[in-house]
DNA sequence: TTGACATGCAACCATTCAGTTGCATATTCG
DNA sequence: CGAATATGCAACTGAATGGTTGCATGTCAA
């Protein structure tokens, strides 16, 4: 769960799994090539998805072949962000109803600090 | 989207949204309270989390009341998980595929390194 | 006004992190 | 075999991070 919100959580990485979903299969060396950074860097970004279980690969020959892996992202939606999905309309009519309804705001929204 | 993420990435964070979901309107102190840290870093965390957007607060006096905004998960799902649930089945069919289709697994598989 | 309470701001410290560099290991190809 | 390629491992560094402490500011209540 950390390790996937964390995984996610960097716009290179990011940009990784964007090139996975689009072509998988890529090497380290191919991933390595448009990324504004050394190989080992792009290396350790992998490793963190991997760890996050968000990207696999694949052994072939002295290829490492990787895959996005979209299963962690799925459950992040269902255990995570699901039971808020499932509140968000209740939130937002709280939402609504405590802005807009000024009955019980009368002592909100002084001014303080900065 | 960043910022969610990494929002996201603490199990601090995390905790306190859970606690804005259970009950919102908490004030910092009240917040604060079970935590395992102080009080400041507990702010640390809230300040974060709103940056994200993904808690707002109201001032009322001295006290200032804390709600989870449920909107940009919401928009992770959306705009980023989405496209991936999306092709999940797809990917999933091809990994079923090569895992256990052999034609295609010939040259894979030489152990290396470790 | 005075004191208690709720919060914010800033400095500080130990740890983690992102990225680099250098080198080792394994595989392919001639 | 030996050279080239693909990757991994380890050490290092500057920057960010998480958390603390000390103090300032604003608000409520007597």
């Amino acid at each position: 769960m950390t390790d996937v919100f964390h995984a996610l959580a960097d716009p290179t990485r990011r940009a990784l799994l964007d090139r996975l979903f689009l072509k998988g299969g890529l090497t380290l060396s191919e991933l390595a090539e448009g990324a504004p950074m050394t190989r080992q860097g792009v290396a350790k970004h992998i490793a963190i998805l991997e760890a996050a279980n968000l990207v696999t690969a694949e052994w072939e020959g002295r290829n490492k072949r990787h895959f996005l892996n979209p299963v962690p992202l799925t459950g992040i939606v269902h255990r995570w962000v699901g039971k808020f999905e499932d509140a968000r309309l209740d939130a937002l009519a709280e939402f609504k109803t405590r802005l807009e309804d000024p009955t019980d705001m009368d002592k909100k929204d002084t001014k303080r600090n900065g």
